[in-house]
DNA sequence: GCGCTATGTAAACGATTGCTGACTTGCCAA
DNA sequence: TTGGCAAGTCAGCAATCGTTTACATAGCGC
């Protein structure tokens, strides 16, 4: 109690019916029922999930919106167009990558990349994944992406030890294409039984396969 | 001479002007114009590599039509619609992979598929992967392409020697998988040196990664 | 309490999409 | 030579796309 504003069931009236307050930008907890950060925050999570299932010309702006409980006209308000939009997903993945991925091992690689395609949190880190090939044709979302593919790679090269030359960079580049490409045909086809293999299926392959790829070499 | 049919230079002569002939479906050879067998393949040439490089969404019909030097509505007329053609181009691809690859042994599937990412012909090859994983939201055309990625994996399977359980299986799909997300990120972004490496400097990372991955176990 | 501004809504715009029907026209058989 | 039919053309359909515009209204400063 005592706080400066009752959080009694918020209800809208209007000619076409009567329906519960936060269809369109409510948070959860219910407070504030007009707010530009919370509706960006909205568009920005339904169009991530949309672009990364259904790739970008797939995705459209109404299912977006529809899916943020939020009109469609406020995402040209908020991002000037789909591109920007995009642009501003990937931008957000960006981000998240460069703090989730802190200083990693090699040796805890393969764990923690098993762990994205088939942990508890699977489907966000397969979003942010997917959301890396998933191309607009669009100059400034292509450079944002190769950047933070870019940038993936050499913080792999690093901690797997490897020599920051050509031939490293490529065998770290390769680990990621590959994981990418994992995480896209569990997600998008029916194939068993990679489709639906649990973490502890993947870690040994997995294992393996980076190991191979990824492990420091002489000469 | 004494041919059936003076070959002359072919003429249109319509209302809007006069324009060469064979503009439509017109082989190399000058052969035939008229050719419902012909236009298919140049249909189906144009949307494979269309639905490939674009995915199925962002290729119009009227893109791959022109690309094929054909009006639009043959696309209909012989495809039913833009569904049945992605339906046709993938099971084209899947009858193509059923005959080329034969009957291959552990050791040349890295080199072998270093080839088909960078070799000579890898525009082609490249295009069939990624059909793979282009997705029409069609069942039907869902369907054919899990099959052949089944068939696929399969053959994988038995020639790297790997028991046909789900443990075995289940490798030779992550090896299919990381194939075609290396194809997919070398195709479809500027990320070097991943995305210019020759067929030389992919052989030696895939050769550790595949046999790492592949290579037959016991226990 | 009042008015201004940020926020959200509704409706429509032109462009583009896949597709169709009516039509020409080339080509082969008789 | 000439019908008949397959092959190809053309124009336009309805639906949907991204986007814009004009309008309502909530919420905060005064």
């Amino acid at each position: 109690m005592g706080g400066p504003r009752a959080k009694s069931t918020i209800v809208y009236v209007t000619p076409d019916g009567v329906y519960p307050g936060g269809v369109t930008s409510e948070d959860a907890t219910g407070v504030r029922r007009r707010d530009a950060a919370a509706t960006r925050r909205l568009l920005l999570e339904a169009a991530r999930r949309r672009f990364a299932a259904d790739g970008y010309t797939a995705a459209t702006v109404r299912d977006i919106a529809t899916d943020a409980g939020v009109n469609v006209a406020l995402i040209n308000r908020y991002f000037t167009s789909k591109e920007g939009l995009f642009e501003a997903c990937l931008a957000g993945v960006g981000d998240e990558l460069g703090r989730t991925v802190g200083d990693v091992t090699l040796d805890r690689i393969p764990h923690d990349i098993a762990a994205r395609l088939a942990g508890p949190h699977a489907a966000q880190h397969r979003t942010q994944l997917l959301l890396l090939l998933r191309s607009s044709g669009d100059e400034k979302a292509e450079a944002i992406r190769v950047e933070i593919l870019r940038r993936f790679a050499e913080k792999m090269t690093a901690a797997a030890g490897l020599r920051p030359d050509d031939a490293g960079i490529l065998r770290a580049q390769l680990a990621l294409a590959a994981s990418i490409g994992i995480a896209l045909l569990r997600a998008s086809t029916a194939l068993e039984p990679l489709a639906s293999a649990g973490q502890d299926d993947l870690v040994g392959p997995l294992t393996d396969m980076f190991t191979a790829l990824m492990a420091p070499r002489d000469a």
